[in-house]
DNA sequence: TTGCGGACTTGACTTAGGTCAATTACGAAT
DNA sequence: ATTCGTAATTGACCTAAGTCAAGTCCGCAA
């Protein structure tokens, strides 16, 4: 690591690193917060619900699900987290992680000291208004996510699951027709859709029948991206 | 208005008020930013979706609802914000309002200036602070929308909405057993709750049959609130 | 007071998605 | 390559909630 950082070079998440946009901080200091670049293997838990919170993560690559368990039995998936989410913002009003965090492949963070953050955040600016930003697009994509995950059929949330994890996952620059790897199980796809995994697979299927979607292995693309965007808008 | 202010003191809204917290600004430089009590007669719109973020606002009396058109025809209501709530966290992303904001009753509102709040973060750490406060708690809030609309069903979400309509008109100190006003339409809370009139009169139906909420006109108590708390846990 | 119109309720019927059960496919470990 | 356990699919059936169609209630204005 250089004795003096501006920004952090090593990061891939560009301008959504909090320590983009030119900011310079002691090289000593830098390393008192962050930690870039960890391992977290297919599987592993990052952190657990109801833990306190000690850091906020960045994920560089993989993905991160979060997970509650209920008192029927159930499991539900908040989301799933994808190369420039942060995780953690559910935890800053109470202190603690609100749902499990875990891997579903093999994957990267970069991991922030929370209370050494807020310091930083007070003296600043700049970062305070990065994590301002984060927030409020976390906040924003729960909004939107709350009205499709109830304004669509089955079928259409699905297809609009698939079209956001194709964004996410090659975002700008390449192609609409890029095919994409799906980075976790089915049933963790369909619990955060909120139906059945039978469900999900029927209407996997309608769609593969009806041309909206190409799938094979774990692997897909949109043979009409505009088509299935059109359909999926609320 | 005193020559220099230490916090908001004429607002009803205690901490929540964005100048809370002792801090100081001068006279001239508090009126630029915020003006304070405005009214909203019922049915009056205090802005409109995708009309540019000018001013954000905190709810001091009353209930303002946020809707949208949706292509099909159908109306759907995206929140409502009760005394302590702010208005247009939403729209600090992209600039622009995401939803109509309607009063549902006579309402009293305080407006920022949005541009001289973002100088005044950059400034003062305390008020940036209080934003991201206020940011998270939204973020939060519809986190646990998410999850509890998804996760009842539509017995449960009813039950589920007057609790916590209780829970934030008669905030702390008051007692279990107080008879409240429902300060929007059953069609609104309907929609709210992602389902037909309908269907949600007949569960308010079932409810009172079963003994778990007693209303009459426009007034509802809970008979037993525990038990009702119990029940709508996820 | 009366009449009007929108809000609300109730009933009969339909349907999307859940449940239960039986296969089939697939990946990791031997 | 074989085996085993979990994931995924498919089918038959059921139920909660939506739809359509009458009503009833209630506030407001003439």
């Amino acid at each position: 690591m250089p004795a003096s950082v501006t920004a952090c070079d090593t990061c891939c998440a560009g301008d959504l690193c909090l320590f983009a946009e030119g900011l310079t901080v002691g090289a000593g200091e830098w390393e008192r917060i962050v930690q870039p670049h960890g391992e977290v293997r297919a599987g592993r838990r990052l952190y657990q619900r109801n833990s306190p919170l000690k850091y906020i993560y960045l994920v560089c690559s993989g993905c991160i699900k979060t997970q509650r368990d209920t008192p029927d039995g159930s499991l539900v998936i908040s989301g799933f987290h994808l190369p420039g989410d942060l995780l953690g913002i559910d935890a800053i009003n109470n202190d603690r992680y609100t749902a499990d965090a875990v891997a579903t492949v093999d994957s990267e963070v970069c991991r922030f000291d929370y209370a050494q953050l807020l310091t930083h955040c007070a003296s600043h600016p700049k970062i305070a208004a990065k994590m301002m930003t984060h927030v409020t697009r976390y906040a924003a994509r729960k909004d939107e996510e709350l009205a499709w995950t109830m304004g669509l059929n089955a079928q259409r949330r699905v297809l609009r699951f698939f079209l956001r994890l194709h964004d996410s996952i090659c975002l700008q620059g390449r192609s609409d027709r890029e095919t994409v790897r799906i980075p976790m199980r089915k049933q963790d796809i369909a619990h955060y859709l909120r139906m059945t995994p039978e469900t999900f697979s029927r209407n996997l299927a309608a769609l593969r029948r009806d041309g909206l979607l190409e799938l094979q292995k774990n692997h897909f693309v949109f043979p009409d991206r505009g088509l299935a965007h059109a359909i999926t808008q609320i």
